[in-house]
DNA sequence: GATCAAAGGATGACTTGTCATCTACTCAAC
DNA sequence: GTTGAGTAGATGACAAGTCATCCTTTGATC
């Protein structure tokens, strides 16, 4: 049983503040590393990186939906503005009526094909350089409880 | 010395993308949470916390910046937004004459402090309810040595 | 084959966050 | 007391993300 209380006790605390904190920052410098150095934002690279994983064949919108667990609208959004640039492209579904195909344009995938490896580094030296095996898995474990949880909450979905 | 490779081992990305998930969901559930029982943001719940631990002075933008860890820019233009609404309120620094105070009004105090105890809530049924104290302390340990290591990197500030 | 709920996706309005740039003031050196 | 570098904060333009709403097609039921 947990003890409910109306404020955080200092374990707690240092460890909420830390992980609001090191997230927004490791964002940041996300953002920062890819648009620096591959001209996309982190929000292009998730769409790009995404696509990339069915190299031969386009995916759905659900699709994209389903793996990255954004919102619809969000992803949707974001297609529109990476259409606008070029980089993906939506074509009408053969299977669905309803449906959107989309595609990686030629140009689309030469960014992503640069970007990946630049990001790898990246992220090794910004966070898996600093970060134990141990960590690695505690990490995991708590993020797929979290996430688990989240799903019996109010405000779902 | 660490593996450098072009791509993340399984226990890698295991970690990464749950991480990256986990807290992004995390995020939107505080969002609406906070907005469906408080009426707020989770940027104007950050502000106007932050104001509340001193409750009886205001607070200058650049101790908020040091505060909350934001980039000048966008609490410059949090707090515009929140002027708007009556939350909070500028007013000439008296002690430099380019600085601006930042006070809670009448309304931002009400409102955090409503605000306050249901978020508390919110995050302990989210976050702490499923979390072991060893994990808790493991990612007060991760957070703060990546936080640490993201100083000495490029793209910082 | 008409009806109708649900699925798939798009759009608009609005908030949030970033970058680049700008103004006003301070403080030190001269 | 000028000059000039650095500090504090503000602004505008744009990219991202959310919510509410909309349109079309599907698929089940009658």
């Amino acid at each position: 049983m947990v003890t409910k209380s109306d404020r955080l006790n200092d374990r707690e605390l240092r460890a909420w503040r830390g992980f609001l904190t090191m997230q927004d920052d490791v964002r940041r410098h996300m953002n920062r590393q890819l648009t620096s150095e591959a001209g996309i934002s982190l929000a292009e690279f998730s769409i790009l990186s995404a696509l990339r994983l069915q190299p031969d064949r386009p995916m759905r919108v659900f699709e994209l939906v389903d793996t990255l667990k954004w919102e619809k609208s969000r992803i949707i959004h974001q297609l529109s503005r990476m259409v606008r640039r070029g980089l993906v492209e939506r074509r009408a579904s053969e299977e669905d009526g309803r449906g959107t195909d989309i595609a990686l344009t030629a140009e689309g995938r030469g960014v992503i094909d640069k970007a990946l490896p630049l990001h790898i580094d990246h992220i090794r030296r910004l966070f898996f350089d600093v970060v134990t095996p141990r960590q690695l898995d505690m990490l995991a474990d708590l993020s797929e409880a979290v996430l688990e949880n989240l799903e019996g909450e109010p405000f779902d979905q």
